[in-house]
DNA sequence: GAGTAAATCGTAATGATTCTTAATAGATGA
DNA sequence: TCATCTATTAAGAATCATTACGATTTACTC
């Protein structure tokens, strides 16, 4: 997923050509890693004083509507990042701090088998937790 | 665990006996599946008017710092049942409408290898999500 | 049974998110 | 280009789960 592909599925869908969209949309090009709402709020009010909260919630969800972003809950807040592959299925190691991942190519319901007797199952989450080196250093500079 | 075991290690840990905490631990002792702070309020709400979800809330934390219950998060909620085993670190299979659970004994990290690269790994999560045959049975009753 | 610390009550506060209504701004077509 | 229509946004209120707090009550110790 690029920036431009985003757009591009925006307009596809009826959606509208916003600057505030395309920014949101360029911050997470660049970023590449989980962001909370709030940060996503915080950087695009550096450009855009007075802008609604409302707004960034409300674009949020239209992405993950449409796949453009993935979505993780941590500690009881959403996260979301660029979508980083449309075509496999895949999980994530996330940093704790900074909200950087790694993809992880492999996943458990392929490698192993989860009894399914008295339940249907709809889906799953494997998320592997820790810092990224960056993180782990500036951690320890403060112990 | 049980009844008695949680109650002894509440005491053992300088925790006073009231009513309120056997009660709340004897419905998960009798639900054996995952409930929301919300869920205990209601049962116990029957039995005590006016309890205070102070109450509610302070104790489930104190039992999980205890490990009487373990926890998870789904849709933004923390959801509590009583800790099926001590000794084996496991996964679940979670039915998304009643909270009733399955263990998994496999653990993804043991049976393949994440790489490790450029993290720091603190902790991970595995859980799959489905409807157990009764809920899904009631389900399709609605369709 | 009295004293003390812990537990509970009642309610206020918090933080993330969603909803509502009115104002504003892209897209479309005359 | 201008008018119009509809999507988008702003502003703030509302909601939901959870935490915090001062006052009161209760369980355990002596």
């Amino acid at each position: 997923m690029n920036l431009h592909q985003a757009m591009e599925i925006l307009k596809e869908n009826g959606y509208k050509h916003t600057n505030k969209r395309q920014d949101m949309l360029t911050l997470f090009s660049n970023e590449k890693r989980y962001l909370a709402a709030k940060d996503v709020l915080e950087h695009m009010q550096s450009k855009y004083s007075g802008l609604s909260f409302d707004t960034i919630y409300r674009n949020l969800s239209v992405f993950t509507e449409l796949g453009i972003l993935e979505t993780t809950e941590l500690d009881g807040e959403k996260k979301f990042r660029f979508t980083c592959s449309t075509e496999h299925h895949h999980h994530h190691l996330i940093c704790l701090n900074c909200g950087k991942s790694k993809h992880i190519h492999e996943c458990p319901m392929d490698l192993f088998p989860v009894s399914k007797e008295g339940f249907k199952i709809v889906g799953h989450k494997f998320e592997v937790y820790g810092y990224c080196d960056k993180c782990d250093e500036d951690n320890k500079q403060y112990k």
